[in-house]
DNA sequence: CTAGGGTTAG
């Protein structure tokens, strides 16, 4: 083979489509390595140093003679090094690159600055900074292109100190910068508005505010500093404008609120791209408004056939599914990732995995995550399944997904305990838990978090240790936050220990004043044991502040479409026939030892709401709604945004006992699974 | 070179 070509073709490759005809065969070995997302940049950091490595890299061997004959021929040839290392940047082929930098350093090749350069891009990118590092510092006379991929590593790594360490000792070099430092700079002062302004008053020093890209990074650096005004003011000031300012600018509304400015740039867009849709969509889903997320998806899809999804969108409409518990939507979107070849991206079946644990369907969760490649399983990856199987219940299989995790050589997180923690509060892993709370720093160099005391205080709560979980509060050391007295005052509810629920619910009063659960709460503990003067007092307290019950709401989806119910609600089409079901229902299920546990419904906070009586509640007209269009043995999957009360726990047991249905309801904190007359949280929620 | 991003407790 010859092999200046080789080379030309590799570095012309690099850059830009080539046309492919004119190809030796051989060469189709390395075309078919796709240039990686630049995500892979964080997590083949930590792919790399686990003992697995040799996993990825099945292909070095022939790959590396391929490459060999370029540097056999030219072997003094920097360029011919600077060609094979672009090549191989951003492949994630850090072995390949390490045997090219051996063959380098054998033929005595000293890297310039150049060099040197493309170098450090082909590290950062494969995941070995520490690598990439060494040969800045080993290169005699830096030049701005040696800054710049220096820069660029620091700050896509996430080290923002380091960057801006590099940036200034570039500076007392003399080096300026150009129009690629700044954006990488600048992406480190996301948290640090003053540096951010520094760097902004440099940029304009130096004239680079006219830049398309450092105006789009300096949008972007004010958004995410929070400072939106300042960011829009830029963007009006702006003389040249690309779809990208526009999008930053989008992004940045949303993720402050302001959904309507957003809509309004949106809407005033002259053309847009995938990113402007995307934008619109995850905004919509941070903003919990996931209807809105799931139109405008299909929006795009309509309207804009130049537009192309990708992952990221798909990675953002899959939370707006599992938010609204839209499974039909999301096994739609599941097959429609498939065909545009997403199949296999992590990040993708990790969305995927969340996506079907939330929509109640833990089978379809578990058989994403089994898709995932050994090698591809992420921290993220199995935080999510572990994560998928607490909220269902299903503590043991917490336990051992979490231990196939530590086994395989994953480094837990402060979200894996949350995980775990609650996985064993979930299913009464008492024990357990606390074995995992007490050893997790020692054994896993996670140190425990008030989310975990939070774990802990429910897990000795429910299984009715109160006085513990008490002692527990008392000794942590940090403030104890509102899911920590949450978790105690609900555990105080079960086990009906009034005196440690006024102290709870006390704290609660302060820490969330605009949360009326709790008041509703301690209201209902107050009236269950006929305290009405302070059931008054509460409501009092309630109608003061401007605050109402929150009202029950549960939503079912069949054959793809929601119906979503309000408790005591008669404004749906088939009210009638739902209502008729429901007074028959309790005769029915009497018969098989149901006992209407009435103790709720005297306790509602305000008068208009004593007419919804339990048969009324939303949950159960969901499911009655359910039971009268679907067919025998469809599984009924219910979500409701409040926990489920016990007279709607306990019927709905009766329930799938004598139709023979399995009813899965996904209430605010977790999954029941009813079958033949049982719950999957074994009454213990 | 810039813009969109999957996992968190009651």
């Amino acid at each position: 083979m010859r092999c200046q070509p080789l080379i030309l073709f590799l570095s012309a490759f690099s850059y830009k489509n080539v046309d492919y005809c004119h190809c030796p065969r051989s060469l189709f070995v390395l075309l078919d390595i796709p240039k990686q997302p630049q995500s892979h940049f964080r997590f083949a950091h930590s792919q790399c140093s686990s003992q697995s490595q040799s996993h990825h890299f099945p292909l070095h061997s022939s790959l590396f003679s391929l490459v060999e004959p370029i540097i056999c021929q030219n072997p003094a040839e920097i360029s011919s090094f600077a060609a094979v290392f672009n090549f191989l940047t951003g492949r994630n082929l850090l072995r390949l690159g390490r045997q090219v930098h051996a063959q380098m350093t054998l033929r005595l090749v000293e890297p310039n600055a150049f060099l040197g350069a493309k170098m450090i891009a082909m590290y950062a990118s494969s995941g070995d900074l520490d690598t990439a590092v060494t040969i800045f510092d080993r290169i005699n006379n830096p030049s701005l292109l040696l800054y710049n991929s220096i820069i660029r590593a620091y700050s896509l790594y996430g080290y923002p100190h380091k960057t801006i360490g590099i940036y200034t000792q570039m500076q007392s070099l003399g080096l300026q910068g150009d129009h690629f430092t700044y954006p990488f700079v600048l992406k480190c002062c996301a948290s640090n508005v003053w540096m951010g302004k520094c760097i902004h008053g440099i940029s304009l020093r130096i004239g680079l505010e006219i830049d398309m890209y450092v105006g789009t990074s300096l949008i972007d650096m004010y958004v995410k500093c929070g400072e939106i005004s300042e960011a829009h003011k830029l963007f009006n000031g702006m003389i040249v404008r690309d779809i990208s300012s526009w999008n930053a600018l989008i992004a940045g509304y949303m993720k402050n609120g302001e959904i309507y400015v957003a809509e309004d740039l949106f809407k005033r867009m002259v053309r847009r791209n995938i990113i402007s849709w995307t934008a619109m969509i995850s905004g919509y889903t941070q903003n919990g408004l996931a209807e809105r997320a799931l139109d405008v998806f299909d929006k795009m899809m309509e309207e804009d056939s130049e537009v192309k999804p990708n992952w990221v969108t798909i990675m953002s409409v899959l939370p707006a599914c599992a938010h609204s518990a839209a499974l039909e939507r999301g096994r739609k979107i599941h097959k429609f990732a498939n065909e545009i070849g997403l199949g296999s991206n992590v990040s993708v079946q990790t969305a995927l995995v969340a996506m079907y644990a939330k929509c109640g369907s833990l089978v379809e969760a578990h058989q994403c995550f089994d898709k995932i490649h050994q090698q591809k399983r992420n921290l993220i990856a199995w935080n999510t399944m572990i994560t998928a199987y607490a909220s269902h219940g299903h503590g043991l299989e917490s336990v051992s997904t979490f231990e196939d995790m530590i086994r395989v050589g994953v480094q837990p997180d402060t979200i894996t305990f949350t995980g775990l923690l609650s996985g064993c509060s979930h299913s009464g892993l008492v024990d357990l838990g606390l074995k995992y709370f007490h050893c997790m720093t020692k054994s896993y160099f996670v140190e425990p978090e008030v989310q975990h005391y939070a774990c802990v205080v429910d897990l000795l709560g429910r299984a009715g240790r109160l006085v513990e979980a008490n002692n527990l509060i008392n000794q942590m050391p940090m403030q104890a936050g509102p899911s920590v007295w949450g978790a105690l005052l609900a555990a105080c509810r079960k086990h009906r220990n009034l005196e440690l629920a006024e102290a709870a619910a006390k704290k609660l009063f302060v820490l969330e004043p605009d949360n009326s659960g709790n008041f509703v709460l301690l209201s209902n503990m107050y009236a269950e044991v006929g305290m009405w003067k302070e059931v008054d007092n509460l409501r009092a307290m309630l109608k003061n502040r401007g605050m109402r019950k929150t009202p029950g709401c549960s939503w079912i989806e069949i054959n793809g479409k929601a119906h979503m119910f309000l408790g005591g609600d008669t404004s749906h089409p088939q009210a009638k026939e739902i209502y008729m079901f429901l007074k028959e229902l309790p005769e029915k299920i009497k018969g098989v030892g149901y006992v209407p546990d009435t103790s709720l419904v005297l306790h509602d906070v305000s008068e208009e709401e004593k007419e919804h009586n339990l048969s009324a509640h939303s949950e159960k007209l969901a499911i009655a709604f359910g039971l009268l269009n679907t067919s025998p043995g469809v599984v009924l999957r219910v979500t409701k945004n409040l926990r489920i009360c016990v007279d709607c726990h306990t019927a709905t047991k009766f329930i799938s006992k004598i139709y023979g249905r399995e009813i899965i309801v996904r209430d605010v904190n977790r999954f029941h699974h009813f079958f033949d007359g049982k719950c999957s949280c074994g009454d213990y929620w």
